[in-house]
RNA sequence: CGGGGUGUAGCGCAGCGGCUAGCGCGCAUGGUUUGGGACCAUGAAGUCGGUGGUUCGAAUCCACUCACCCCGACCA
């Protein structure tokens, strides 16, 4: 079953999804949910058993929990607001409403609550290997953003900090042998924990142009984080004695760069003014203008829920000047600085009326805020924080993600153990997830060619694509049907193309398919009663006697692993 | 949520007031081919996303609706 297309399916924006649709591993069946077909599901399987595998040899037990939920647990844990319309809900015939399970912390919190009574019975270390449902504002890029997805979780629970310490240490190390084991090099990254919650959290991301996501990494030293998270040292700004306030007209020029140029200054010495809305609160944030905010930053620092940049309506509400708004003299309104107004000095900034600025502009001289704290984005270049030397920028995909996430989920929905001394104490919890569908494409973007995919060999979903030249010939169909069933009897998994098909069109559909290793079986091949091997990764092929062919190939698929 | 775009055969597209809706790929049958997407012949396949309207006449124009795709949040 499946059939591979010749021309790339109109609605795929990235390479993963033209080639899983090309080669017949997946189809859409509306936008952000899809079947996986037999070839797509096989790999989809590998990686699963993997995962299962490193899952259990750290300890954990696999379950199984329902993907409907019922809404009391998640107005019991508090999440409702940060999972807000991410959150599917179904109604039952008596109008009852449920979700559908975007997670399952709170089911498996309220579960091991219920069993767990002693220190005795801990640590647990359950996990599950199920589908999971968010409604995302924009699904994309075929696997990698979809509102129903296969996820590994893997919740600890444990008695204390040094327990829950080693949790998350088994479990990074089971991470690392995960993606070791699938072919795939991934990098674990300082991380921001999000809707989630929870304090240290790291991800593991897969480098790739492609990626939606940015790490900022040391080259020198192991620092690495993602970008919603990562902070670099920002170079201080001119040190000056601070000089008188001076209004100058500046009539059209809002942005930095057309101020700063305007009035011969580098962007490091102005003060750039953003708005934004934070549950419902209109916040003016000030950064020095050579920097840029970094949202998530802003949104721990106001520990809202819901934020977004304010609208032109929104700011004019508010009473702000737009193009010419500054902290000065403002009142009313929740400022909010990033730390790098203290680095420099006589700097320019709006005036609060129409084509001014003022000059001269000094922190906290002349205008002060409710905050100050780091919610600028790193950027590429500056010092490291760890050693100093310049942090670069990658792209990548998150393919793994590990949380502490404490006590509150217990505190919340009841899940108490008595200590040795008889001291009733909330159970300390930990997530670790996986996304098993976003992990498969991922795969195929990290590992492609423009004939399509070349699998890492534990992953792909065969380890041979078997191809017959001239099938309709007698003896070819022979010596290839015996082959086929000798490799297979010995434990290899062999796609074997018999169709009746020009050379050109199987050798397309084998780069397509991009299965490791390629086995041609033809007129040519028999006239040494032999076959021609080819790696996918490689462009040469050779030739091997089919005596001895099986022990040869198994030699080759052992030596590639 | 805001903005834009597209729905015509399994896939990719053309047709954009004039009556029997086309092309390429794929599919079926027969024949010639067989080491990098072969060729010839014949053939099957379409409620032109849906509903309502305008018109002698609608895939084509209008309205609504549904589906799918893309873009957006440093502009202050």
């Amino acid at each position: 079953m499946g059939r591979t297309l010749k021309e790339a399916p109109s609605d795929a924006d990235c390479v993963s999804h033209s080639y899983l649709v090309r080669s017949g591993m997946v189809q859409q069946v509306m936008t952000g949910v899809y079947s996986l077909l037999p070839l797509g599901w096989r790999t989809f399987r590998k990686i699963e058993n993997i995962i299962r595998e490193e899952m259990d040899a750290a300890g954990g037990q696999e379950l199984m929990m329902p993907s409907l939920q019922p809404m009391e647990l998640w107005e019991k844990s508090g999440r409702l607001p940060s999972f807000d319309k991410t959150l599917f809900t179904v109604r039952d015939r008596k109008d009852h409403i449920m979700a559908l399970g975007p997670t399952h912390e709170e089911v498996i919190t309220n579960l091991v609550g219920r069993i767990v009574q002693s220190y005795r019975d801990l640590p647990q270390l359950p996990y599950q290997i199920q589908n999971k449902f968010r409604d995302e504002p924009r699904p994309r890029g075929g696997l990698l953003r979809v509102r129903e997805f296969f996820m590994k979780d893997l919740y600890s629970f444990d008695a204390d900090e040094d327990g829950l310490d080693e949790s998350y240490r088994k479990m990074v190390q089971a991470y690392k042998n995960i993606y070791r084991r699938c072919g795939l090099p991934a990098v674990m990254v300082e991380a921001d924990s999000g809707a989630i919650g929870g304090k240290a959290s790291h991800e593991f991301m897969l480098l790739v142009e492609s990626g939606e996501d940015e790490i900022i990494f040391c080259p020198k030293c192991e620092y690495a984080a993602n970008m919603e998270k990562a902070t670099s040292i920002k170079p201080a700004g001119k040190a000056e004695d601070p000089l008188a306030v001076e209004e100058v007209s500046t009539p059209g020029l809002k942005s930095i760069e057309e101020v700063a140029g305007f009035l011969n200054v580098k962007a490091d010495q102005t003060l750039k003014s953003v708005f934004y809305v934070c549950d419902g609160q209109v916040i003016f944030v000030v950064i020095r203008g050579d920097f840029e905010v970094n949202e998530t930053k802003l949104k721990n620092v106001l520990k809202c829920t819901e934020m977004h940049m304010a609208t032109e309506a929104e700011v004019q509400e508010a009473g702000i000047v737009a193009g010419y708004a500054s902290a000065i003299g403002l009142k009313g309104i929740k400022i909010v600085a990033d730390d790098s107004i203290k680095l420099g000095s006589n700097f320019v900034a709006g005036a609060n009326k129409p084509d001014t600025h003022l000059k001269n502009v000094n922190f906290p001289r002349d205008f002060n805020a409710d905050i100050v704290a780091d919610i600028a984005k790193a950027r590429a270049g500056d010092p490291c924080p760890k050693c100093q030397g310049p942090v670069k920028i990658e792209r990548g995909i998150e393919v793994g993600h590990v949380f502490k996430l404490g006590t509150f989920l217990s505190e919340r929905l009841g899940a108490y153990f008595l200590d040795k001394d008889g001291n009733s104490k909330p159970i300390i919890m930990g997530c670790y997830g996986i996304g098993l569908g976003r992990l498969l494409a991922a795969a195929i973007e990290q590992n492609h060619d423009d004939k399509g995919i070349i699998w890492p060999l534990p992953i792909a979903p065969y380890q041979v694509y078997l191809c017959s030249i001239k099938a309709d010939d007698a003896n070819v169909a022979a010596k290839a049907e015996k082959l086929y069933n000798d490799l297979t009897a010995a434990g290899i998994e062999v796609l074997f193309d018999d169709r009746p098909e020009s050379p050109g069109v199987k050798f397309n559909d084998a780069d397509l398919i991009g299965l490791p290793l390629r086995i041609v079986i033809s007129p040519r091949t028999l006239k040494d009663n032999g076959v021609e091997v080819k790696w996918r990764k490689d462009k040469e092929t050779r030739n091997l006697p089919l005596e001895g062919l099986i022990e040869a190939v198994k030699g080759l698929l052992d030596k590639a692993v």
